[in-house]
DNA sequence: TGCGAAATTGCAATGTACGTATAAACGCAG
DNA sequence: CTGCGTTTATACGTACATTGCAATTTCGCA
């Protein structure tokens, strides 16, 4: 990890980073160029595709990571731990992956993360992401819940996700505050787990 | 309605669209350009837009109806009906609706739905179009069931379109006929309606 | 210092999408 | 049936993301 290529390659690709989540806040997502970008942290436009495959994966980097803690996770599952208290967990740990994150960013975790939710074309590569994430955290809950087939898997991961990404995804709309949006997920993930029934006692 | 324009405006229309499913069966989304799709309908590629917004709203052009057939059951509801109940109704139009379907379409609708799942790129946008519904849903819920807040209709909403849509996607992913899909989807709103608590007594 | 590897860059090409201006087709009144 | 206003189609041009390829620069190290 040593050696002036590497700081240089690091100092590169962390103003690109900046750069462009800056000029995403100040301006929008689609009103910014590559070009614009590649200017900003002053390397040649081509030269930003050497670093990040496309424009939308400055925000999407760590995507992978967060799917990962989804799986360490349940594969730590405590003995004898149900399955609603597994999927809690879950969360809470998600959230702090979100809240370090930065291994090449500093402060502009949040920025990014309003970016995800405010930005119509980020926003729908964020879903996109995770919908497709959700078929192998499925396969891994059958794992380690052996009594559990796919289908009721898939449906468990699925209502866990979509609740906490819609309740989110309101209060983001009703203009909250990051905190809001995660007070909304946790309200989201205790609906899913007690049921849309419990919502019935109208 | 009669005019030697219209009908010709309708036959360019289902010309592109029967040029562009074909094509995109035959080679593939990505394959395709709007230029092959313009050629083999016989008119200017400029034209193609005139009609289609975009490359994918060729075949999301029926998106809406189906938002528009879950707004429409939830206006209807029935006096004092529960939540869970109402979502459940819900389902079973969505299934009908998706049945019938066509339009201006022909015998292109199984196609379309093939392409649906097995082109990445389509099968992004069409999770992405459930995603941006949800809040107009959750939002009509809160206006029949007053005593519902944002946040907990979003996360119903989320959670029911959740289950269902996961539950739905690791039956066709196993290999599933079209009705062990439908069968997985129901067995999803039953997990979602009765909360992944349920499953805990593993 | 100088060689080889790695990083950076420039250039061209492809493809989507959109704006604009021109030409063609049409419907209708006179 | 002829000319006019409207709608449609088209040609041309632009902006931008993305990729391949080749030239060039920079770096690490012998």
């Amino acid at each position: 990890m040593e050696g002036h290529r590497e700081r240089k390659k690091v100092r590169t690709r962390r103003a690109l980073l900046e750069a462009a989540v800056r000029l995403f806040s100040e301006r929008g997502y689609e009103q910014t160029t590559v070009a614009e970008i590649a200017a900003a942290a002053d390397v040649a436009p081509r030269t930003f595709f050497a670093y990040f495959a496309s424009k939308e994966d400055v925000i999407f980097l760590h995507a992978d990571d967060r799917g990962q803690t989804m799986l360490d996770v349940i594969a730590g599952r405590k003995p004898g731990e149900p399955l609603s208290a597994l999927l809690s967990r879950m969360f809470e740990a998600l959230v702090r992956s979100l809240a370090e994150d930065d291994e090449l960013d500093f402060a502009l975790s949040p920025l990014r993360a309003r970016l995800m939710f405010a930005e119509p074309a980020l926003r729908a590569r964020g879903l996109t992401l995770m919908m497709e994430a959700q078929p192998r955290v499925a396969e891994a809950l059958c794992e380690v819940y052996p009594e559990l087939d796919p289908v009721s898997a898939g449906a468990a991961v699925g209502s866990f996700m979509g609740a906490l990404a819609v309740a989110g995804l309101v209060a983001q709309q009703q203009g909250g505050s990051n905190e809001d949006v995660l007070t909304a997920g946790r309200r989201g993930i205790e609906i899913a787990v007690n049921g849309l029934s419990s919502l019935d006692g109208s």
